[in-house]
DNA sequence: CTGTTAGCGCATTCAA
DNA sequence: TTGAATGCGCTAACAG
C-alpha cells in the first residue's frame, strides 16, 4: 500500500508508453481522450505521485516559489501566508515559505542560496524584505522573477502590488471631518516608509476639499511604534486648542494615542475620536473601539502570487482598502466640536 | 555571475573527481584535509550549491520536513513556525509548511500527495491535526516519521511532545490559593481534548494539598471559547456565594469571564481575579491584567522536530511552562476573601 | 496523436 | 584515501 510507484508502472499498467503518461500529467493536448482516461484510472490504481525532484531535475520549472519574509507582527504575516498560499493551491503550486533576517550581512547569500538549491520558479516578497538591497540585487543578479508586496520604494522595473496610501487616508479624513471634526491630529509614519508620505498626502488632499485650513501644529511626526503615539499624544492633548479627533497612520502609535487619552480620563470616542491604518492586523481584536482602514493584506499576497504565476513583468497593481467603521466612533460628544 | 554550476565544474576545478566532491558535501570523513579545502574553495569560487532535486533522486534523504497545520490562532502559529524553523536551521534542513484543512475528506491524501511529491524526511504535526484520524492513518500507511506537538489524544506508538498541564493548573491553582483565595471558580475546557482533564485534575490536586474543599458547584462546563466564558461567569458571579477568582482553562474563555465581570461593574482584579491558559498566545496582548500560565508553543515545535531530526522512536517528551503574573492580579480586594 | 532516446545533478554501488 | 560507472524519475527534444 505504500510502496511508490513511479511513472514506468503507470505506463506499464496503462498499456502505453511513459512519455504519454508524461502527456496527461503536464496536460498536455493531442492526448486522446480514451489513453487519458486509461492512463488517469491506473496513477489512481497505483496512488502514483509524480516526484517533484525528478521533474525539477528533467524539466524546466519546478511548480514550487518561495515567499520570503522577516518577523512582521504574526497576525500580518498569517494573512501574508495564507493569500500566497490560497493563490499557490488555484495553481497547483506549491509555496516554500522562508522566513530570513533583513539585518543580516549574509541575507543576500542565502536568498541565493534558496534560489539554486530548491530551483524556485519565482519570489514573493514581503515587508521588509522588499526594501533589502542584499535580497533584491542577489534576485536581480539571478534571472529569477519576484514580486514585492506593499514595498516601501518604487524599483521601477520590478513587479509590485500595493494599497492605494493617500486615497485611503483621504477617506478616513473625510469620514472624520464629514463626522463634524474640524481640528485633527495626524501622527505620521517613518519617514523611511513610502507609505507615510502618501498618507499624510491624503489626509491633506481631504481638508483642502473640504475647505479646511492645513495647520502644521497638528502634525506630529512618528515611527510607527506606540511610543511615537503617546509622544504625539501628549503633545496633542496637552495644548489648549486639543484635537477633537487623531488619525494615526498606523495602529501601534493609535495604541499610544489611546493609552495617553485613557491616562488623560478622556473617553474615546466621546471626548476623543482615535482612528488609524491597521497595518499589523493586531487592531480590531485589542482595541474594538477604533476606527481603521483595512490593509487588504490577505488580496494583497493573493495578488502578487498570482501575478507570479502567471508570469507578468514589471506590473504594478493596487487594491482597494475598506475602512472598517465601529459604531461607538460616531458617538462624538457635541460640546468638543468647534 | 548567475550561471548555475553543478558538481562536475567544481571537481574539475578542485582537480579531483566528482565523487570526492561529493564526499566533502555531506561531510564524509577520509577526506584528506589538503583536498577538501581545495574543493572548497572551488565551491565557494562557483558560488556552487548543491541542487536538492538531484540529491532527492540520487540519495535517500531529503534534508526537508514539512510541518503540518490548520488555522490554530496566527500567534499560536508563528510560535510553532519559528521553533520548527530554528530546529532546521541547526540542522541544515529546509521547511516546508504545510496548512491543512482537517475537516477536508480528502486530508489524508493532500497529507500523502504531499509526502510522495515533495520526498519529505519526516512530519512535524501541529494541533489540531495531532488528532486527525485520516492524517494519521495515511503516515502510519506511508511508513514516514513524525512528531506531533501537544497532541490531544494518546496515540501510544507516536512520538509526541507536550506540557504538564496537570502541573501547570496546580500551579497557578497554588498561586491564588497563596494569595488568599478560597473559592476559584473553574471553567473546564472541551471534553475532546486531553489537556481539560488534566487541567482540571491539577486544580483538584492544589486544592486537596492545601486543605481545600472541591465543590463541583464551583466547576463550569466550557469549550474553550470566549461564549462559554460568558456563560460560566455569569452561573458563578450571579449566585450568591461568588468565588473571589475564576480560573479559565483558556485565554478565550478567560476573555468572556473578563468581559461579564466588566459588564457587572466588578473591577478585575480587586473584586474578582481572573487567570488562565495562553493557549492561543493573545491573552497577554489583550488582556494585560491577566495573569496567565504560558505554552512553551515555540520550545515545543522546537523540541518536536528535534526530535524527528534526530530520528528518535516512540519518544515523549514533557516541557515546562511558565506561570506569567501580572503585577496587577496580586491586589485583590480582602473584603471578598472569606 | 504516440513512442524513443538522452540526459538533468547528484549519491551509490563497486573497485583501486 | 580516491575514482569510474550506473541509475534515481522524469521531461525534452526528436522522430514516427
Amino acid at each position: 500500500m505504500s510502496e511508490r510507484s513511479n511513472i514506468k508502472d503507470v505506463s506499464a499498467l496503462a498499456g502505453v508508453s511513459i512519455k504519454t503518461v508524461s502527456r496527461v500529467l503536464n496536460g498536455h493536448r493531442y492526448v486522446s481522450t480514451d489513453t487519458k482516461e486509461r492512463v488517469e484510472k491506473a496513477m489512481q490504481e497505483l496512488g502514483f505521485r509524480p516526484s517533484v525532484a525528478a521533474r525539477i531535475l528533467a524539466g524546466t520549472k519546478s511548480g514550487q516559489i518561495a515567499l520570503i519574509y522577516d518577523n512582521h507582527s504574526p497576525y500580518y504575516m498569517n494573512q501574508i501566508q495564507m493569500g500566497c498560499w490560497e493563490a499557490c493551491q488555484q495553481n497547483g503550486s506549491r509555496l516554500l515559505a522562508q522566513p530570513v533576517d533583513v539585518a543580516d550581512p549574509l541575507v543576500g547569500e542565502q536568498v541565493r542560496g534558496l534560489v539554486t538549491e530548491t530551483h524556485v520558479d519565482g519570489i514573493v516578497l514581503s515587508s521588509p524584505v522588499t526594501d533589502c538591497v542584499p535580497v533584491l540585487k542577489a534576485l536581480e543578479g539571478m534571472d529569477i522573477p519576484f514580486v514585492r508586496i506593499s514595498p516601501g520604494t518604487n524599483h521601477a522595473m520590478t513587479s509590485s502590488v500595493f494599497m492605494d496610501d493617500a486615497q485611503a487616508a483621504d477617506d478616513m479624513t473625510s469620514y472624520l471631518i464629514a463626522r463634524g471634526h474640524r481640528h485633527i491630529g495626524f501622527v505620521k509614519g517613518h519617514s523611511n516608509h513610502m507609505a507615510s508620505e502618501e498618507r499624510l498626502f491624503g489626509y491633506r488632499r481631504a481638508l483642502d476639499r473640504a475647505g479646511l485650513p492645513f495647520e502644521p501644529a497638528l502634525i506630529a511626526p512618528g515611527e510607527f511604534d506606540f511610543d511615537s503615539g503617546v509622544a504625539a499624544a501628549q503633545r496633542f492633548l496637552k495644548g489648549k486648542r486639543r484635537p477633537t479627533a487623531i488619525f494615526a497612520s498606523n495602529d501601534d502609535m493609535a495604541a499610544g494615542v489611546l493609552s495617553v487619552a485613557h491616562d488623560m480620563g478622556l473617553g474615546v470616542p466621546d471626548d476623543l475620536s482615535v482612528v488609524g491604518f491597521d497595518d499589523t492586523m493586531v487592531a480590531r481584536m485589542v482595541w474594538p473601539q477604533l476606527t481603521t482602514i483595512r490593509q487588504p493584506t490577505r488580496e494583497l499576497a493573493h495578488a502578487a502570487t498570482q501575478l507570479l504565476l502567471e508570469g507578468a513583468q514589471a506590473t504594478h497593481r493596487r487594491l482597494p482598502h475598506d475602512l472598517i467603521e465601529r459604531a461607538s466612533v460616531a458617538r462624538i460628544n457635541p460640546d468638543l466640536l468647534s
